[in-house]
DNA sequence: TACCAGGAGAGCG
DNA sequence: CGCTCTCATGGT
């Protein structure tokens, strides 16, 4: 990478009270933030004032994607811009923020690994620049239990709920509203189950807490999980409560990076038949070994695409 | 009102 | 294996 342009002040605050203490511009090649940000895999990101608010383990954080004028006459196809973040406290190392956004990862490779067939075409000609980060195990295995058979809205309403109910605060810039970390496993294992239920989430609540427990207690070591083949990192996720097939992929998939995880939800399951078996009734099981054989090394990848284009782009009411 | 949401799990034939 | 039902909540 080249060198980034850095500025971390104890400067003239004073005229600027929103000022944010550290910044720094990541230069990037196809890189939708908005997509990426807002297209179901993570729940806490809120665009206010032109940037992407979120916490990140326990940092404060926004970002704003921003054209490099500098090449701006090229191809949108291969276009360079930059991602501006800033943070309300000092940084030194800013690595946790270039491995959570994947900034070094060459977008055009795995594009390049897709089948050549329409819908592919399709769905990456619609979402260019869309993403996977790379999140935090627990924050995204609770709010994967969390989602099932809910809207990616209520989703992210409940765990904003989690969040302030049993988060700890975190460090803003001045005159900023409070914002709370993602509660640690050890936390919510001791929250009583009306206390989750009181965030609106239902039947989920005995499953996260149960989930927490077996996580905080030592039963389940999420740390442990990235070195071991996927299969048997998918086997230990779905002994957990309220985890299945699909669940198990989201978070192989975008907390520890297995790139071949295929997590098949309705809308993937929607555009999967209509695009694939247009005439044909195909059960999950079937379409589980097609994807694991038609998509390639990235299969998860080419999965986001199908998913965000089906949800956001696409028609594929029947 | 009826139906659905980035599902999981139990019960059934 | 495949099908059906239930779970809690809020929005069309």
């Amino acid at each position: 990478m080249t060198e980034p342009f850095t500025k971390s002040s104890f400067s003239s605050a004073g005229t600027c009270a929103e000022a944010a203490t550290a910044s720094r511009t990541f230069p990037v090649h196809d890189y939708d933030l908005a997509a990426t940000l807002n297209s179901g895999q993570t729940f806490r990101w809120q665009l206010r004032e032109g940037w992407w608010e979120g916490v990140i383990g326990l940092r404060w954080v926004r970002l704003r994607a921003e054209t490099d004028l500098r090449t701006s006459g090229k191809a949108a196809e291969n276009e360079r811009s930059v991602i501006i973040a800033e943070t309300a406290e000092p940084v030194n190392d800013w690595r946790w923020l270039a491995d959570y956004l994947q900034v070094e990862l060459n977008l055009a490779d795995i594009l390049r690994t897709f089948p050549d067939d329409q819908p592919m075409r399709l769905a990456v000609a619609a979402c260019r620049g869309l993403r996977l980060v790379r999140q935090d195990p627990w924050e995204c295995l609770a709010s994967f239990i969390l989602s099932s058979t809910k809207r990616i809205v209520q989703i992210q309403q409940i765990v904003a709920r989690l969040c302030e109910q049993f988060g700890e605060q975190v460090i803003v810039p001045q005159n900023h509203q409070p914002v709370y970390t993602f509660p640690l496993s050890g936390r919510i294992a001791a929250a009583g189950e009306s206390e989750l239920r009181a965030c609106k989430m239902g039947f989920r609540a005995p499953n996260l807490r149960t989930a927490a427990q077996r996580i905080a207690g030592g039963t389940v070591d999420m740390g442990r999980l990235s070195a071991l083949p996927v299969g048997e990192a998918r086997e230990a996720l779905m002994r957990l409560p309220g985890v299945g097939r699909k669940i198990a992929d989201c978070v192989l998939l975008f907390a520890y990076g297995f790139q071949d995880a295929f997590p098949v939800d309705v809308w993937v399951m929607k555009a999967l038949r209509r695009l694939y078996f247009p005439r044909r009734q195909v059960t999950l099981k079937r379409l589980h070994k097609f994807a694991a054989t038609h998509f390639g090394p990235y299969a998860g990848y080419a999965q986001q695409y199908l998913f965000h284009y089906a949800r956001v782009h696409a028609k594929l009411n029947d």
